[in-house]
DNA sequence: GCCGTTTTCGGCCCGACTGTTTTCAGTCG
């Protein structure tokens, strides 16, 4: 089985960990971890690309030497030279670098003075008192290593974006009118809607010193102080989320957000091509031999460098600056596109509202249709509608259709893709309806061949219209099925098939990442959000973020067209 | 290890906080 990028990914990274532990040259790890950040968002596979003899160096931060790696872990799965580091440095010392105040001068300390190679030998000679004569180590250091590894398993995960949204909501409200306050953001990964945040980073301005970073560390959530100073300061929270404030003068407020929203690559490029026109970049401005020329607005940051506004999704270190610099950046499909919402369901099947709620509410959002796609019989804990459940929904939506205005309900069904890729309805009655959304919910462990063909199959049937959350994976809690994405999307481009972005946040799936293969094939997409409820219909934000972050235009997405242009294109039968 | 209309060699982002230090290294953002 030919590795994926992010497999790919996963071994430079490992490898740049461990020479870094080795004390290599920080530039050369930086060059792999570089590399595996394009590895893993690359919207083409490697390994097919390494088949096709194309030029891996033609990609960002892959050179000769890397190259000839990737062409090695493709032809024998295996990266000889990351095997060699691993006989003198075990992978056990990863799990060391995991833990808050150990990096890897200090790891590589452990190894080689006290022969500490996992997280148990840490615990015994932090016990045994052994760490605080260590060189660079002290007392402090043993206590934050000991209680640190108390807390280790219950601090690893990320928190879903959405999860974090109330939690910084909380904060801001609790920062809000305190004296000497300016403005307040959310930065970092939530700002670029990445789907899972490591931690909140909230940037704070003020006019004069003034109170805000008091008034932080005495929010009544905070479990634990990490540091404070009078710019910056860390807490943990009592739910286990890390919170960062910085506090900068409001004349500083557009490079500070810059700083602060990250990310680190896109940080490092931007800054890297300020140097190149010799200025200097820094969260407090733009400066030229000492002389501040920017930094009250991002626009006026990125202006400086010659650079137009680079959207927050879009600051992952892709080749965004470079697009920017040659006035290619795309212009990015906005929330007020979209005309409509192609996936709900109602209390007929494991929905909570009825089919007229369902509607005000997609009116009052201000949709021109909602498409109705409770499940199929299949689906039996979900009560799914069989042909003669289905008929009766659709008479029911042709009399709704007759007394609304403004909004139009379409005629569809969530239908499950049977084991053997047949629809879980016959063709007599999917052929009465408006659209058809087609998913897989059971079978998720079949082979990545057999998955796919079983899909590409359910495509063949010339009433299949949209792929529901194509990949499975709920994050933090399932994988996605073996699947070949790129099959499944130019098989979907070839059929006049579409995917679809579903907008829970626990899914995203299609996500950001899949969205840049999508945009790389044409393949189109319809943004949805699976809503179970009137109130559910309004994550629409969460799938927009996430093409947003795949680069995409609002006419790569079906439910920005009117309902004219929607219905010819759902039409794959004449 | 990568990269280049300034360069094919010699650079590679920049600053805050902590603890251990006796002037700054390490880690983190
Ligand atoms: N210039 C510069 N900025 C950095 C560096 N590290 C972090 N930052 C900035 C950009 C980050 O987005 C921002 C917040 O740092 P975080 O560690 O919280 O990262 P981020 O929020 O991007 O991801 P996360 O989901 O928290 O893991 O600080 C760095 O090494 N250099
Ligand atoms: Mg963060
Ligand atoms: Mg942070
Ligand atoms: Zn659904």
């Amino acid at each position: 089985m030919a590795p994926s990028n992010s497999e790919i990914a996963g071994l430079f990274d490992q490898l740049a960990e461990l020479l870094d532990i080795e004390g290599e040259n920080p530039f050369r790890v930086r060059a792999y971890h570089n590399a595996a950040r394009t590895i893993r968002s690359y919207p083409k596979s490697l390994a097919e690309m390494v088949a096709a003899g194309e030029d891996l160096t033609e990609l960002p931060g892959i050179g000769e030497a890397i190259a000839k790696k990737i062409e090695t872990i493709v032809r024998t799965g295996r990266l000889p030279q990351l095997e060699q580091v691993l006989k003198r440095t075990p992978k056990s010392l990863l799990e060391l670098l995991r833990i808050e105040g150990l990096g890897p001068k200090r790891v590589k300390t452990l190894f080689y003075l006290l022969k500490i190679k996992t997280l148990e030998d840490l615990e015994r000679a932090a016990r045994s008192g052994r760490i605080r004569e260590l060189p660079g180590f002290g007392l402090k250091t043993e206590e934050l290593i000991l209680n640190h590894l108390q807390k280790h398993a219950l601090q690893e995960k990320r928190f879903l974006r959405f999860e974090a949204e109330s939690v910084a909501e909380a904060i801001l409200a609790h920062l809000k009118g305190c004296p000497g306050l300016d403005r307040i953001e959310v930065a970092g990964s939530f700002r670029r809607w990445k789907e899972t945040v490591g931690d909140l980073d909230i940037l704070a301005t003020v006019r004069d010193g003034g109170e805000v970073m008091a008034r932080f560390l005495a929010y009544e959530g905070v479990e634990e102080v990490l540091s404070h100073g009078s710019t910056r300061s860390s807490v943990r929270l009592k739910n286990g989320l890390q919170v960062d404030l910085r506090v900068v003068p409001t004349e500083s407020f557009g490079a500070a957000l810059q700083y602060f929203t990250g990310s680190k690559a896109h940080n490092i490029a931007l800054r890297t091509l300020a140097v190149k026109q010799g200025l200097k970049i820094n969260e407090y401005g733009v400066f030229r031999a000492g002389e501040r020329l920017a930094g009250a607005t991002e626009e006026e940051v990125y202006a400086s460098l010659g650079l137009p506004w680079i959207a927050p999704e879009l600051r992952e270190g892709l080749g965004e600056i470079e697009a920017a610099l040659e006035n290619r950046l795309p212009k990015l499909i906005e929330l007020a596109d979209l005309r409509g919402d192609l996936h709900c369901h109602t209390d007929a099947t494991d929905g909570q509202d009825a089919l007229e709620a369902m509607a005000e509410a997609a009116k009052a959002l201000g949709y021109e249709y909602l498409a109705i796609t409770d499940h199929s019989k299949r689906l039996t804990v979900a009560r799914g509608l069989d042909e003669q459940r289905l008929r009766r929904q659709m008479e029911q939506i042709d009399a709704l259709n007759e007394k609304l205005q403004g909004i139009r309900l379409l005629k569809a069904i969530e239908v499950d893709i049977l084991e053997d890729g047949s629809l879980d309805l016959p063709e007599r009655v999917l052929k009465d309806l408006d659209l058809t959304v087609c998913s897989v919910h059971y079978q998720f462990h079949l082979s990545a061949k057999k998955q796919t063909e079983r899909i590409l199959r359910a495509m063949d049937n010339p009433y299949f219209n949209i792929l529901a959350h194509p990949t499975g994976r709920l994050i933090n809690q399932r994988q996605a099925y073996e699947i070949d994405l790129e099959r499944i999307m130019q098989g979907a481009r070839e059929r006049g098939c579409i995917l679809e972005i579903n907008a829970q946040p626990e899914r995203l799936d299609l996500d950001g990442e899949h969205c840049l293969m999508a945009r790389e094939i044409g393949v189109k997409l319809a943004i949805s959000t699976d809503a179970h409820s009137a109130l559910g219909l309004n994550l629409m934000r969460y799938g927009v973020a996430q093409a947003r972050r795949g680069w995409l235009s609002k006419d790569q997405i079906v439910n920005t067209y009117s309902l004219s242009k929607l219905r010819r294109l759902l039409k794959r039968t004449c």
